[in-house]
DNA sequence: GCGAACCTACTCGGATATGGGATGTCCGAGTTCTCGTGG
DNA sequence: CCACGAGAACTCGGACATCCCATATCCGAGTAGGTTCGC
């Protein structure tokens, strides 16, 4: 899985612990974990396409969060930065070479069928739990995370 | 995904209805399929390596499954072809930069072990459906297939 | 005829190329703020 | 003092390189079976 998951979403929580009032820019949320800014800026691009930030150009310009951290599921920022196909991809394999299963239409791929069953569990995971959940467990167990970071955010 | 999980999982059916009384080369398996042989034979070398089948060399030889295919889990194969590591790897972007959060060992990245939740569901799920049920499924909807491929091997 | 040694053909196994996508970088379009100027 | 306009600086957005891993290939080590030779 692609690493700028794992920035899209940290990211996501330090908007959210900033506030909607500031826009903050691609390079300070980079800054804040020493990561390479273009690249983080890619990433943020991909979230704004999907509708979870949006961007506000020119100074005093930025990302915000488009909607509130609970409306937010881990399965939105994945998708966002991964992309919507699934992981497991059948190529009906067993319709190509001598023994070709040909005709049936209500013949599926039974392996196809159980790797999907397998990934649908995964997607049902990540839907079901929202960022608004992963920051509340943060500030329980971390309670100076929320004023540490956005202090830090205010002095740059 | 890797796209070589197919071919393993499709080869080890096929294995299964061929029976234990005969070895088959990576050559025909592939060959089934329309499939480059050389890497069809890496992947049945993963699968030798996690003990899924086992290979006999010389004249003769090739590839038998190593166990009952009820005995198997898509999670078996999964694992052998793919690796046994996690798909989201937290690199712990929190403990870098100026707001790295020190000290606490207790103190887990809350992001992680919720991507470590949606992917034990997926792992779960994985492990519950052996390669027996899913051939079963797959007898069920289509009977000849086993004589099919049984004859198609036995002939070449 | 029978046994043994050799030889051939076949198969796996790992070392070796190649291509596409993730990773990383750069510059232009557009906007906002500031500063200067004129009324 | 206020309004307005030009300029500059800043930010995102997408186009452009680079690197690594999945994909694909090839050849050598080892083995089983057949063949031939000797007894």
């Amino acid at each position: 899985m692609s690493e700028g998951v794992e920035w899209a979403l940290h990211s996501c929580l330090n908007l959210a612990w900033v506030g909607p009032e500031r826009a903050v820019t691609s390079t300070r949320l980079a800054e804040y974990y020493q990561l390479p800014a273009a690249y983080m800026n890619k990433q943020l691009q991909a979230l704004a396409r999907a509708g979870i930030v949006y961007s506000t150009p020119g100074p005093g310009g930025g990302f915000r969060l488009a909607r509130a951290l609970d409306e937010i599921t881990l399965m939105d920022v994945v998708s966002a930065i991964e992309g919507r196909d699934e992981a497991f991809r059948c190529t009906e394999i067993r319709q190509r070479g001598p023994g070709a299963a040909r005709g049936a239409p209500g013949d599926l791929c039974q392996i196809d069928l159980a790797m999907r069953r397998a990934e649908l569990a995964w997607r049902r995971e990540l839907g079901a739990q929202t960022l608004g959940e992963v920051k509340a467990s943060v500030e329980r167990g971390t309670p100076e995370v929320p004023v540490r970071i956005r202090s830090w955010f205010a002095a740059h």
